[in-house]
DNA sequence: CGCTTGAATGAATAATTATTCAGACGTTTT
DNA sequence: AAAACGTCTGAATAATTATTCATTCAAGCG
């Protein structure tokens, strides 16, 4: 096959340009980075760690089990993305759940799990 | 710093106790997969081109501007993941969703994008 | 059957990214 | 001021992964 589009060029061409139509380029790469901040378990394992109570970075790293500075790391991921805030307390900086979608991203993923 | 663990161990050692508690890795690793599957532009287009009606592989390639071989293996791993069903006709495949959630996770990352 | 076409697949390449390591910054304490 | 500690950051490394290319599979048609 030299060319790789379709024969026919378009199957359904109806289909296709209504399905065109409901495409918006902006909200698919948006969509796409909050999915990411979201794709990877250190991530998952923080947001989880603080979503009932806040904690200073240093026990963060101690209930995921990672170094203080990946777990640094990652939180800059989550603030750049506003799922959670800091607040500075002396040395400490104690950080917390911005979002109250990220409970219901969840619940939904995990509803989704548990069909199978 | 030769310790990468904070001097006082635990800042707040129930805080720990209790965030540990909230955590179950099994399902932590799947949240993750699944918004792992989530989390790439052109999985997120497919999806969207036939979140309305279903399309053939070859059309759903003119729609998201992508080679058949890349729908064809993104489709694969949407399929591992539950996300779209397919419907052979012939030499044709249709997919279309398989999941009613993934309009909801949709809906819910886009109310976390509006806000700002 | 042989040929064409739509779809699936395996290997290779390129790009993205999580973690580690080393060091810097800001705050507290002596 | 100096030392200690929690946090942040940049560079390097290792691992994951999306796409391309070539090939194969399966179905319809001459």
């Amino acid at each position: 096959m030299s060319n790789n589009i379709c024969q026919i060029y378009y199957v359904d061409e109806e289909r296709v340009a209504r399905a065109r139509a409901r495409m918006h380029e902006g909200t698919v790469i948006e969509l796409a980075d909050i999915f990411k901040v979201l794709a990877e378990p250190t991530r998952i394992r923080i947001l989880h760690a603080i979503s009932e109570e806040e904690l200073c970075v240093c026990d963060i790293a101690a209930v995921v089990n990672a170094t203080q500075s990946a777990i640094s790391h990652q939180l800059r991921i989550l603030r750049a993305a506003r799922l959670v805030k800091s607040r500075k307390d002396g040395k400490m900086v104690y950080y917390s759940l911005d979002d109250e979608h990220v409970h219901n991203l969840f619940e939904e993923g995990i509803r989704h799990l548990e069909e199978s």
